[in-house]
DNA sequence: CATGCAATGATTGTCAACAATCAAACTCTT
DNA sequence: AAGAGTTTGATTGTTGACAATCATTGCATG
């Protein structure tokens, strides 16, 4: 029947929903409420919900229940941190190996972001630009890479979220991918680890600026 | 009454279980088994489980149960390539933001090892050596590249429990660590990446080599 | 009027019984 | 004797009920 176990299944919609902001930081995850709405069992419920803890997605308080985590600045900072670091190491390994289905899919999902970017569809842009990421951490072959990594994209996610498509100087980050796919395709190792870090740093200042702007929902 | 819930208790004693190999790679994990020996009932310990199967350290089956992850060479390459960007990562940090209660620890870390290394016990090393690395990466201060790091340690403690104490070269191994160190505390950023990196490719290269030699045991 | 205390309601944490599924042993047939 | 089909045992998956804990409300008191 199932492919794949329950608790997977509700971690994931769980997963969606904080993406989503469907369930907002800081709110109390009721397991009465959120059973009955995915239709199955406290069991699995919270068997999944542990699974979000481990992540760092949820927030235990014994006896008291779990909560949506809160971003700050520095959890923002933090974020982009861990991003460099592991989107780094996944950049080097493809720029090393020299995979060409890798910088093709990175081509397109570059493409994809310009096109996005020509329509004036933020939403589009910033699927292609999640989409550039995940392909980047996905070519690398590397799964604890990407275990990582797909908790911190709903993270960013989530602070994306809150700003509703108002994207920053998009020009300017659609430039920046394809300078790294450029230094991927060079097989210039350290080119592309600086590219990526000037990547996220230029990122994170683009999030914290426009959270200025937006005033105060984080 | 309890301080942290129950899942996470009995999550960290299943994960030292793993680490120290009472729960050998491939093994089903009977849950009525477990619950009795940890003294709860079966829904704790699923929540725990499920933990550990996003940690990646156990594996699913659906309605066949749960099983110990088994590493092959791929894995522990991989884990090591983690490693390296985590542990990169978090040195260069510390490199940057030169803080002295960091270099202290890490001083305190190198000195534990060395002298390990004078009176033979190879079980103080191992100890020395991982807590050296779990400074690094706490006083980096990123929660996020503690989490990761935590699940990397039990996965590199998994292969090494296996050899028993059969360390290769612990010389080199301990003046390794000093030259991350001195890196560090000189606040050379790309000399400290150079190292770490450098430190990882010689463990999995030591790693590796001890295995062949104990022929199997993975 | 403010403060401390007790009762109350709701929520989480835990458990044991039930249903579903799978692997292995056994039997029957060819 | 070999193989397919069936039965059986054991394990996981799920559920609903029970116990424990905490926050809130109302009340009595200084």
């Amino acid at each position: 029947m199932h492919r794949e176990s329950t608790a997977s299944v509700i971690a994931r919609q769980l997963r969606t929903a904080i993406m989503e902001r469907t369930l907002q930081p800081g709110a109390q995850l009721s397991e009465t409420a959120l059973s009955a709405q995915f239709g199955v069992s406290r069991g699995p419920l919270r068997e999944a919900m542990q699974r979000l803890v481990q992540e760092g997605l949820l927030r235990s308080e014994p006896n008291r229940g779990l909560f949506v985590i809160e971003l700050d600045e520095a959890d923002i900072r933090d974020i982009y941190v861990a991003r460099a670091a592991v989107e780094g190491a996944a950049a080097t390994m493809i720029a090393k190996a020299r995979i060409p289905a890798a910088l093709r899919e990175l081509r397109a999902a570059c493409d994809a972001m310009s096109k996005s970017l020509e329509l004036g569809d933020p939403a589009k842009l910033s699927d292609a630009d999640f989409r550039f990421h995940d392909v980047l951490v996905q070519c690398s072959g590397s799964r604890r890479l990407a275990r990582m990594h797909q908790t911190l994209i709903v993270e960013t996610r989530m602070c994306l979220t809150a700003l509703e498509g108002t994207y920053q100087q998009p020009l300017e980050l659609v430039e920046e991918h394809i300078q790294i796919v450029d230094a991927i395709e060079a097989g210039d190792v350290k080119l592309t680890l600086k590219r990526v870090e000037l990547h996220m740093d230029e990122a994170l200042r683009r999030l914290i600026h426009a959270e200025d702007n937006d005033e105060g929902y984080v």
